[in-house]
DNA sequence: AAATACTTGACTAAATTACTTGGTTTTGTT
DNA sequence: AACAAAACCAAGTAATTTAGTCAAGTATTT
């Protein structure tokens, strides 16, 4: 488990679809223009988060990116792991081929921190952190601001 | 808060001294060889540690290092955010000088989330997970191989 | 005084990150 | 049918970070 730029860009951009979600499906350029990532390096990052199939795409004109499934059924942890390739850096490589015990120690004691990391992570929805305080407020706003279009009922998302 | 793989090193290295604790200054060149880090490389290391008095120094004949303080008053997260330089990749920097209320939404968002993982690894202590089981069999296993030089009382520790 | 061992800083190769460029396909709209 | 909007794809690249090397310096103990 490893927490790095890269990830905090990919649960970004995943809050960014959970919060638009009701508006079907999100282009990369919104996101782009929304969050300041570049749209080649977003195009590179869903790449992956739809190889493990957390977002579903549609092409074509009207066409972007949906979540796959509801937000609170997707962890912080999915989308890390997503993007992060595993870098498995360890001597011994899950074998117990240390040169000593004492070597093996502290490598299982990491391990064992990092899956305690992860476990929390995997107790993190995207669900979760849209629904916390302060998040009403501005949503409020963009809500605000986006009455122009979403005037009729719900036509405007489902295509 | 960051998880790289220097940060493990460092967490490693500071498990290492709180296994050794008993055993007096422990030398960069032990670590090296125990825990398979090259020594330069963790002298960059302990020099932040060192600066961040997570441990102390005895230079000369005998010397190394030891942690400064009880390994239960060492949480996992001093450690690593000893090693990690902040690398603020935030467009508003701290300011709220972002270009829409939408923008910094979701940077609110993941600032909120990585507070709570600073806050999970606050509560992991060194002394924590040496104490862990399993532990305790490697670490049995080393003191009968540290028999003969650990025969007097406590002497071979403390010069 | 000399050996030991930590300290410091500059430097480097490799890997990763973040981004760029330049396409191709798909698909809805005109 | 033509067009344009979007996802998709593949190289390539500059900047940063990681991990390590090297060399000179400084403090302690013997």
């Amino acid at each position: 488990m490893r927490l790095t730029t890269k990830g905090r860009y990919a649960v970004t951009a995943m809050l960014d679809l959970a919060l638009h979600y009701k508006d079907g499906p999100i282009t990369l350029a919104d996101i782009s223009q929304r969050q300041g990532i570049s749209l080649s390096y977003l195009e590179q990052l869903f790449s992956r988060l739809r190889k493990q199939e957390l977002v579903d795409s549609t092409r074509g004109p009207g066409g972007g990116y949906r979540l796959s499934r509801d937000s609170h059924d997707i962890a912080v942890a999915d989308v890390i792991t997503a993007v992060d390739e595993k870098v498995e850096t360890t001597r011994c490589g899950g074998l117990s081929n240390c040169q000593d015990d004492s070597q093996c120690l502290t490598h299982d004691l990491w391990t064992e921190l990092s899956e305690q990391i992860h476990g929390f992570l995997m107790g993190i929805s995207l669900g979760n952190l849209v629904e916390r305080q302060g998040v009403q407020d501005v949503a409020a706003r963009q809500d605000k601001a986006e009455v122009n279009f979403s005037a009729t009922e719900n036509a405007a998302a489902n295509s």
